[in-house]
DNA sequence: TCCTATCTTTAGCGATCGCTACAGAACATA
DNA sequence: TATGTTCTGTAGCGATCGCTAAAGATAGGA
């Protein structure tokens, strides 16, 4: 017994995430965002609560559509080294796509930005990221693909570091060719499976 | 036959780099700038022009003083492979130090930015850095100390992104000894002196 | 000591920021 | 068709943005 909403919620929201995508959080204001959407400022309140929320929830779309390459590599390869080159070639592939902003939201959108829990919000998640990234290298160690007392924990922070690198040169102009020579050239410091064989 | 200026012209410039350091081109507002330079704006606009000349000259100011370390050791080492890890090696100890912002000026300051001016002027730095980088190994590649053929734009490429991803690390909190092990990681990935025999 | 040039301070400009009160429009129910 | 409920558009809130006009303060030269 009420009217209903006048734009499609999924819609606007998509909306929104491509310009906190390419404008980050706080460059991106109210006003881009509800010209973007279609909508009024009141609608967008009303249907997202406020500017951190609706980033909030831009952050999960893009984690299951956009971002979603990463998670999925992590957990589909049979080994911890294919894994890890899976997850860098479609990072290079989905970082300059010509169809959405280049560069990865979760790295960029709060560079530089006031909020401290915004900046934490996705410190979060490339935590979380470098953690499955170990997680995968720590079982090539189980398995002995890789020797015991391998550092694992420096590995993942190196990959995590690749990534990062890959999206900030995808933004400043990058092709996918030139991504995927970085992520060809990273695979090469792969360590070596040999075991140094104690006394 | 007139008032001189009553504070230090390059301690206020320095002030202003630390803010643009830490928050960015953007997010760091005059009132701000004034407030650690212990200036007013009149005396900031008379000085140094507007907001963007300051941002230029603290640049600028940056390159000769913190970020110098990188063409020293471009411009020092006897080959490219040495420059390359002497410079890797620097930015791990410089860009975590606990008496100045973490990270890359350079990188950092423009993300998110919505002036064109502003980050053209970054992204040229940083485009220059990288043609150093690869000089250097096209050198290494004329003297034979790497295989002729070899991809000396794309490894610039790849030690650029590193440099790009040991800064992102560190704004998140990474420690020297993480960074140092991104950089030996990184140098792992050096391409082999062996030269392909052709028929 | 007075004049004058330059700096500094105060105060506030128009524009934009995130956000919202209010009133009219639109729809499900009765 | 009348009623009640929710959404939408207009219009504007206080705060902050980059920036500056006007006036007071401070120095060197006459």
């Amino acid at each position: 017994m009420a009217r209903r909403r006048g734009f499609d919620r999924d819609e606007a929201l998509e909306s929104a995430l491509r310009e906190f995508w390419r404008h980050g959080y706080e460059a991106t204001s109210v006003a881009t965002l509800t010209a973007a959407m279609g909508i009024n400022p009141p609608s967008l309140y009303a249907a997202f609560g406020d500017k951190r929320g609706l980033f909030e929830e831009a952050v999960q779309r893009y984690q299951r559509t956009y971002g979603a390459f990463t998670a999925r590599a992590l957990a589909e390869e049979p080994t911890g080294r294919e894994a890890v080159e899976r997850m860098l070639r479609e990072a290079a592939d989905e970082y300059s796509r010509p169809d959405h902003p280049h560069g990865c939201m979760i790295i960029s959108a709060a560079v530089n930005c006031e909020s401290a829990e915004v900046t934490e919000l996705l410190r979060g998640f490339r935590e979380a990221t470098k953690a499955a990234i170990k997680q995968r290298i720590d079982g090539d160690v189980s398995a002995g693909r890789l020797p015991p007392g391998t550092d694992t924990a420096g590995l993942a922070t190196f990959y995590a570091a690749i990534i990062q690198g890959m999206s900030t040169q995808a933004r400043d102009g990058a092709t996918r060719e030139e991504l995927l020579a970085i992520a060809d050239r990273a695979m090469a410091a792969w360590p070596s499976a040999e075991t140094v064989t104690a006394t």
